[in-house]
DNA sequence: GTCTATATTTGGATAGAC
DNA sequence: GTCTATCCAAATATAGAC
């Protein structure tokens, strides 16, 4: 411990992304990510030319490596639609930690974060949706409305984790996981026979 | 524009909110505060003595006495919970600008938050829920049940306020706002006869 | 490749004039 | 009740030794 030894790019990201998940980018400071990192600030900018900036995207792009690899296809793609989807849901429960881990789409959605970040959540936010959503296509979902409901998970999913850290309780989290597989796999949604699609405004 | 003119609380707090809204409690500067609220620093500070924290608090506060007249009781309490609904579906299509507006439940949620705005904001949530389940309880649904529908349609509002925000395309909250009314009075549930709950894990 | 030390800007908050 | 001017701490970022 007593002389500075390289750590891999990879642990590292994994120490300086709790701090960008629990405080955005803004809240992240560079004394709080040497802190986690056990770099030093100089250390970090060498690693990192841009900066945090550049920390931020490379955070964000590791957290998507992992999402897919923790919850899109952690089941054998053999598997049935139903079984992927409920491994999908136990990879989320696991990534988020059962509802105690922001999400990097939540936090550096907003306004101060800087545009290539905020360009990065976008496009990365289309690709989730768009790989459940391939996913119930293949469960024999029509594409339009396997796009609906792969929006449907995505809003699900945060909006419970925005609840879960309001409440500061994970059940709301848990209870979304929960109704995940089954919530997506419902029936062809049988929408209100009498009044088709609510006329309001 | 020459003489100081007093601002009032409610003009001044509805000026301050869009700052706190869009970048978040640590995000909000004085500097944004004071140029949006057209008051110097000093000016605000007599008015919350105790700071950016004061000014949050009062912000939220603010806040849920508009969603209150919004969205939780826009249509006379003689309705039907179909029409409230409707009603409430309608106020917050306005509050929240079609989807534009970050939602403080969000933003005054994160880590870097003061404690005092975190307990706002977790009580605020709370009222939040209990509301929207009275009226569904009224509407003629089991108590559990309407708690959990509650917790839905908050969940379904904040995930579609950050689905919107990252994609930065209104549709999906719109969306949710359309069907908010009939997801919430939807049949019995029906829940998956062969296999109540999916138990996994 | 990491460190200590520092430059520079911006942050929240106050003092005191009017 | 608002202003200008200022304080001090913390922010991002860099310089230069090792």
């Amino acid at each position: 411990m007593a002389r500075p030894e390289s750590i891999s790019d990879e642990d590292l990201l994994s120490r300086l992304a709790p701090v960008f998940r629990a405080r955005g980018y803004e809240g992240a400071s560079l004394a709080e990510l040497s802190e986690a990192s056990g770099l030093a600030k100089a250390a970090l900018y060498h690693r990192f030319p841009d900066g945090k900036l550049a920390m931020a995207r490379a955070v964000l792009a590791a957290a998507e490596r992992q999402m897919a690899a923790d919850a899109l296809a952690p089941a054998p793609p053999r598997a049935s639609p139903a079984e992927r989807l409920h491994a999908m849901a136990h990879g989320l429960l696991r990534f988020y930690d059962g509802g105690r881990r922001t999400c990097l789409v939540d936090v550096f959605s907003v306004a101060g974060t800087p545009d290539a970040v905020r360009a990065d959540v976008r496009s990365g936010a289309a690709r989730w949706i768009a790989g459940i959503a391939d996913l119930l296509v293949e469960a024999g979902i029509d594409p339009a409305e396997a796009r609906r409901r792969g929006e449907d998970a995505v809003i699900r999913i945060e909006g419970a984790l925005v609840l879960s850290r309001a409440l500061n309780d994970t059940a709301p989290f848990e209870r979304v996981a929960k109704t995940f597989a089954a919530d997506l796999l419902r029936p062809a949604a049988a929408v209100h026979p009498s009044r088709k699609e609510t006329s309001d405004d």
